[in-house]
DNA sequence: AATCACTAGACGACCGGTCGGTTTCTTCCC
DNA sequence: GGGAAGAAACCGACCGGTCGTCTAGTGATT
């Protein structure tokens, strides 16, 4: 398992040093040069390993998926209630925006609106990375539900789209801002919403 | 006022075929050659109206914020109680997502994450219309409720806030997604949230 | 003649992509 | 085991084209 091939150590350090500046520059604007300056590889390199620069941004988002993916999972499978889990989930998220500086890490954030229109493959992995986590959040909810620790809701797959759409854009209005009001008032307003008996004199 | 001198149509031009191009394309994807070819304006008459690609793209946003404003007022000068006006302002927003495509016209959609990080006065620019914007949508709350068309909310500045966030992001959903869905059951989420007696069977 | 609004064309830098060549690993015959 | 042979991995110089920018003007108006 932990016996990659050289070959696939310069791929991933490609990928990596790509994820790093795209998270800031975004898709179009970082150039292969910054990457391949970034990551130590000749140039002539990266078409060994990748195609084309949009086969290397749909294999970036697929690794960047997966990767994002594997820590929701390390999150959701520590025991707890429901909303402990989403909590647990909606607090990281505030945190990794908070520790990026406000640029936040997020590459649906970053780029979702700049490749839907730019590249179908691209488009294509990003969306799926966001179905794969609404499917997770819908889980939680319901595991919520049931053990009581979350408000009783029609229709839980609904509900974890409308949470994730508040969330992207409460980001996307941080970022604009440079503040992280928005990001911290869609945490309030997540657990006003979800967790009975929330709404009282509690603020922690 | 309607008076304009030729220079000033020129500009105009630049800005009209500039914003056309960059709601599908991006800011930095979109190339001034692009931009001076769609409005027949020569590449070396640019520099005589914009002092750089970036001052162009603040005076875009600006005049864009204002368009977007002026539509959005005359939205909300005609009689009617808050609730109508802010549906007919949310199926405003869903309908000119559908004219385009499902690729939105919205440049704070488009533009948001990726302005934020790459120029200060554009970012300024865009935050600015979100700021007059959500200040709009809570005055029509703050009506809604005094007429009774709207719930009582607590704190409506921060409702607006939210409410802009989770069409913000149901947009970028529905973009990602070539699906509309998100942003209808951004919609149905809407009134069944802020409209009093909602929730019932109607789904019309 | 002086001033003005406007523009052609070219600048250097950089873009994504290509290509021929070199090094490193694997295989297999002796 | 030694060593040639071939495949796989890797590399830097270079391509045509485009980027944003700028200078040196043109032609009309005053």
């Amino acid at each position: 398992m932990t016996a990659q091939t050289r070959s696939d150590q310069t791929r991933q350090a490609i990928l990596d040093a790509g994820r790093r500046l795209v998270q800031t520059g975004g898709f179009g604007a970082v150039g292969l040069k910054a990457i391949l300056n970034e990551s130590r590889v000749p140039k002539g390199s990266f078409y060994y390993y990748f195609p084309s620069k949009e086969a290397f941004g749909e294999a970036m988002l697929q690794d960047y998926v997966a990767d994002y993916l594997a820590r929701v999972d390390g999150l959701f499978d520590r025991p707890g209630t429901g909303a402990d889990k989403l909590m647990t989930f909606c607090e990281a998220w505030l945190d990794r925006e908070r520790e990026a500086g406000l640029a936040g890490t997020c590459l649906v954030v970053k780029l979702g609106a700049e490749v839907s229109d730019l590249s179908e493959p691209m488009r294509l992995a990003l969306n799926e990375g966001v179905t794969a986590l609404t499917a997770r959040l819908a889980d939680i909810l319901r595991q919520g539900i049931s053990d009581g620790s979350i408000r009783s809701l029609p229709d839980p797959d609904r509900s974890a789209e409308a949470l994730y759409a508040q969330w992207l854009g409460a980001a996307i209005l941080s970022k604009l801002s440079h503040d992280q009001a928005p990001l911290k008032r869609a945490l309030d307003d997540t657990r006003l919403r979800l967790i009975p008996g929330a709404g009282k004199g509690q603020d922690q």
